[in-house]
DNA sequence: TATTGGTTAGGACAGTCGTCCTATTGCTGT
DNA sequence: ACAGCAATAGGACGACTGTCCTAACCAATA
């Protein structure tokens, strides 16, 4: 395994942290202590507490980059949107316990009237455009970015829900909810119908 | 105007507070400087910080109950669910800004790990109790709440996005797709039809 | 070997946190 | 008028915060 370095260790940390138990009550010594090193060490690589939220957005847009990337393989636009609904699935124990990591992070530095937050929302941009350009390519000229958006609110009602109430049977059938959603929306230029399979009970 | 004890006053203020700047940022001082009393006097009225929040939770519960009861003289149960829906018009301002009181806490709560995150989730649960109760008087008998549960989260969504964006276009858009999605809901013993009006661009 | 410069540790700093204590004020009932 | 008690003010407390400083270490280079 590659060796990381004190400052890739810091983020690492920091990311996890931040997302577990929010911006504000993690306190520089919660990090150096999950690190392992002083906080004399910690200052040589973050001068501030805004310098390593700083960091952390940086990776999360990297990393989300990365992710969307990767989707992009995938053979249909259909399919690439699937992949988004699903990560509901792949991290509901972590979302049902800490809500989205994207849109907790935003809500706290919304009401912390933090500059970051700005580069925040930003990876909900990165997430918006990728899906604008899925609903795209599926034949929605004009509305593309609206659906966009409206999967994104759905999925965050989502987190927001399932972590206040420790739901995962609501999980489960929102997310069903939405594959069917996207099931059914008119697609002009569809090229491949998705095969259809049993669903769970549903509501819309 | 009636004057208002000065418990009432902390608890006012303490709401107020919480919900613009978030529970752990938010300190004794602010409260008491807020409030115009000496930290002293508030630790007379209120023995810890998780006492204040126990408070402002009752209080929340309180004034969620009397809405919901008020909301209950309106007509037929399409227009009381329209009621809750158009909350997140009436109170757009706040919404963008600090997003939604009760998912905000619940959120906050969650990451804090905090004992009184259940007691948050219950104001939740009175929506989603109320929400149902219209939706049986709709005559869904086996969905009413996973219909209740879906228009909380869907709502959840909405104040999460609008947040982050500070976008009221979204908001509105998504306030019209769910009003239709209402009218679009098969009711059984649906007693009186909405009549229809003009809506905004939608997307699902 | 001597020097340099990046890395690390650990403590000092002023400020703030939630909490607690004491003294004083002000009202109420007798 | 006086006793009693709630209300209020203000300061003390230890712990913790983010920040900064200094000294030691350690590897590479001259």
């Amino acid at each position: 395994m590659t060796k990381r370095s004190t400052r890739e260790l810091i983020e690492e940390n920091a990311d996890a942290l931040f997302y577990q138990g929010g911006f504000e009550a993690t306190s520089f010594a919660d990090i150096a202590n999950a690190v392992g090193i002083s906080r004399g060490n910690f200052y040589h690589h973050f001068k501030s507490k805004d310098a390593i939220l700083d960091a952390v957005i940086t990776r999360r847009l990297d990393a989300t980059r990365a992710m969307l990337e990767h989707w992009e393989a995938d053979a249909s636009p259909e399919v690439r949107i699937l992949a988004f609904i699903q990560i509901l699935i792949t991290n509901r124990t972590k979302i049902m316990a800490f809500g989205c990591p994207v849109g907790t992070l935003n809500t706290e530095l919304s009401k912390l009237d933090h500059a970051a937050q700005n580069r925040a929302a930003e990876i909900f941009g990165l997430f918006r455009d990728w899906l604008a350009k899925q609903f795209t390519a599926l034949g929605h000229n004009d509305d593309a970015e609206a659906l966009a958006l409206h999967l994104l609110g759905r999925s965050q009602g989502v987190a927001v829900m399932a972590s206040a109430f420790r739901d995962e049977g609501f999980l489960r059938s929102e997310v069903a909810s939405l594959e069917d959603w996207l099931q059914g929306l008119p697609q002009q230029l569809k090229t491949q119908q998705l095969k259809t399979r049993p669903r769970m009970t549903e509501c819309s």
